[in-house]
DNA sequence: TCGTGACTTTACGTGAACGTAAGCGTCACC
DNA sequence: GGTGACGCTTACGTTCACGTAAAGTCACGA
């Protein structure tokens, strides 16, 4: 399955059974798996910005969809600051244009981050795998000896 | 090229020139490329033990021994608790058997944990790649209405 | 009227692995 | 007798993404 990240929702939503319009904290923290305390701290962090009824916090559709983009980003591996700087870049709108281009660019620059990551693991997995081939000879070569 | 890790060192270094017995905390600082802070902090932690001559670290070939294994151990995923715990083991030598097989087991369980890391990392990949595929496709299209 | 649940705020705590002063000692050298 | 290299200790600071109290408001139901 594959969703926009940072990029207008791909996916088809006007057939969805009754889209609620407005969402509470809780709402949110049980669609999601998030705790109430994550949301807030996003808040904080000038990530969403819900309405409030009073104090209480009233989410949008449009709330919800920024944190299924704040929450692919986490997975793909982005920063929360990476995060808000495209999720403001993308408030501009100014031309759609330039938002895309430089997401593109930072999209690209994760993938190589990732590359990279990829590469010490697969160095780390084949080093211990070889340490544990090791050891395995080294235990075998002891059992026969003391049987 | 392969080292022992946890495991005594399979490299041959009964030939290497000149075979200092005994190292300051800035020897080993350069050789190793750490700096002093991390090698007090390693010492804190109980992870090294140099002697003392005065208030003046002094460390044998066989703390630089283990500096070795710690910083192999931190490339291949292990926390320093893991690593001390490892390197406490085999300081027991009650029998290498125990220590080894302890070992074995952690580097086994470490490899399931760097490939499941692995597989997260290689799902991020897929996404964001097609997510840039996506985003080309778009911007293509843009500047073919534009022109 | 009490309890429960859902929501709010402020604010200190966490973990990992060090970084970064501040302030001092001790040599060798010039 | 100044200077620089090298070493020491104590101890607070850092980063990130929240966790975890503590204490309060508000509405609803028995």
């Amino acid at each position: 399955m594959s969703t926009a990240l940072f990029v207008s929702d791909r996916r088809s939503e006007s057939g969805s059974t009754e889209a609620k319009q407005n969402y509470s904290i809780g709402d949110l923290s049980r669609e999601f798996g998030v705790t109430l305390r994550t949301l807030r701290f996003y808040e904080d962090k000038g990530l969403i910005s819900p309405e409030r009824r009073g104090t209480t916090r009233i989410y949008s559709r449009r709330d919800r969809g920024r944190l299924q983009l704040i929450l692919r980003g986490k997975k793909v591996g982005f920063s929360l600051e990476d995060i808000k700087e495209m999720l403001d870049l993308y408030d501009l709108r100014d031309g759609q244009i330039t938002q895309l281009t430089v997401s593109l660019s930072k999209f690209r620059d994760q993938v190589r981050v990732l590359e990279h990551q990829r590469a010490e693991i697969d160095a780390a997995i084949a080093d211990l795998t070889e340490t544990c081939d090791f050891v395995e000879k080294t235990l075998e070569e002891h059992r026969a000896k003391a049987s």
